[in-house]
DNA sequence: ATACATTGTGCGAAAATTGCACAGGTTTTG
DNA sequence: CAAAACCTGTGCAATTTTCGCACAATGTAT
């Protein structure tokens, strides 16, 4: 198992970097001068032979190679870290998060398998769900639910406040570009229960007539299923069609996005006491901390 | 996110030490001198104020803490290791296991999550099945099974070749020690098809007359739920066993082992040419070699 | 008893890391 | 338009860390 690894203290410093998109904040964060960073990630780029930054007007930002790279290696630092920590204190137990189907399956699904290694002792349970009701009706510590400001009633955290946008297949729209004049040529589908269309069409500075929505509303999963397949357009936060634009499954069809509401994760009242629910929820808000404003995401 | 690593390259010393269990052989792989492994873990374990490593007459071996230590961090190096490799070549595909069960159960499923986050690019399937067959019967690229050196022909690697000893749930045999001349008191289980009872008494040192085994021979899995659930003793291999033993299930009822055979990776002919099944082979090789003569066993 | 193997440690050399100060660039602000 | 505020790149010197060598100490094999 001889393996060739980069220096771990320049990963470190490239790992701090790369989340925060900035080689200052990464200097506070870990007590250390810019320069210090600076020369890091320039020694790493060197030594890998790949550019994982690019200067821009106001600092840096990740190369797509700098990207992926970052989300494969942080994974390995919670590890670490969570091992680290555990050799004093290995929380224990079962945790269930229930979570919108779609957010589910796209954002928090993927980081299982990390979050597994990192705590091997905690038996962590996703399950999916629509329904916007008490937690405590619920068998469940944590629940995460789309909706905007101020709606939800006891203790939350902004877990992601992506807007909206529309999207489809590659070649289901010319030139994947979409002008709200021209959506009553295409099937709309949408995954939340109010008229995001309208609402986007009018934050896009367009009034416009569409065509009544099918009484017929098909589950988010079902309304993402048959947009990846090419029938129709559909409007959904970005965050969670990330990887599918990635991938080449979907396009972003315009570059208006409505922020039309916002993820929060909930916590159970009986649930705050529990150690091992705070650890869930803190380590979930870590890992999801670049889907909130101020960071660049990922959805290009 | 502010975390408190340790030395990343006191840890990276520390991974390769405990890995071979002695500070000059992880020294010779790293390059460097033993001086230097032996510098770095100590000043590891007074950061961390565990002690992780034991002296030994020759030599050192891991405490308790020190081998559940590396067991959590090693993955994450496999991570950083594939994740860099990866920036330039990225393996892709399907690749199928085809495992003896109990194997497949407890060695092989428990790597699976790091597999995935080392890499996320490969499909991996572990399929669990008892017959020794034809490799090209199944639509497997490599197998798992259990056989006497010299048995299996075509390219094979020896995966692991811990001893077979007897095991029973704590309590069932008084004092956790068994004597040859006390088996008959009990029922025997086995999980494999020769006589591997009346082999280990052999090899005890013991002629004794043993009642006949039930005609009705149990699947190697329900003998060991039904072993474990205190109805009767079970012979196993300890590679299998170490998880249930850590936690308590199980208990060693004897220091003599018999070698009664080893846990072979057969690789089929069409798959030694694909990239992605020599880069699981390889893993699987690594992620295994503590199995294999010459290294402690975690069973204890 | 001797040779061998393995780890612990003092010490000086070598290398890596760091902070500071400043340069060059862009954005924001007045 | 000018100045202030930010952010990163770099030369330089000081500090810190790390390393290898030599030798000691201990236990094992022959």
């Amino acid at each position: 198992m001889s393996r060739s690894l980069p220096s771990l203290n320049a990963l470190r410093a490239f790992e701090a970097a790369g989340r925060h998109e900035s080689f200052s904040r990464a200097a506070d964060e870990m007590g250390v001068s810019h320069s210090s960073i600076s020369r890091h990630v320039r020694g790493l780029e060197q030594r890998l032979g790949v550019q994982l930054f690019r200067d821009v007007a106001r600092g840096v930002v990740l190369t797509d190679e700098g990207r992926r790279y970052l989300q494969r290696i942080s994974p390995a630092f919670d590890v670490i870290g969570a091992a680290t920590e555990g050799l004093v204190d290995t929380p224990a137990g079962r945790v269930t998060i229930n979570s919108e189907p779609v957010f589910a399956a796209k954002v928090v699904a993927p980081l299982l398998a990390a979050f597994h290694l990192a705590f091997p002792d905690i038996e962590l349970r996703l399950v999916a769900s629509t329904d916007l009701a008490d937690l405590d009706r619920f068998e469940a510590d944590l629940a995460i639910r789309f909706a905007r400001r101020g709606v939800l009633d006891g203790p939350s955290d902004l877990i992601s406040d992506a807007p909206v946008y529309p999207y489809a297949a590659p070649g289901v729209v010319p030139g994947n570009v979409v002008c709200p004049r021209h959506l009553g040529q295409y099937r709309l589908y949408r995954d939340r229960g109010e008229d995001v269309w309208r609402d986007w069409c009018a934050h896009a500075g367009f009034e416009v007539a569409l065509p009544p929505l099918d009484s017929w509303r098909p589950t988010a999963a079902l309304a993402y299923e048959m947009a990846i397949h090419g029938d129709g357009l559909f409007m959904a936060s970005a965050e969670c069609m990330a990887g599918d634009v990635a991938a080449g499954r979907l396009v972003r069809l315009s570059e208006v996005g409505l922020q039309h509401g916002a993820f929060h994760l909930l916590t159970a009242d009986q649930g705050v006491r529990r150690k091992t629910v705070r650890a869930v929820r803190t380590w979930l808000l870590e890992r999801t901390a670049h889907l909130r404003s101020g960071h660049a995401q990922p959805d290009g």
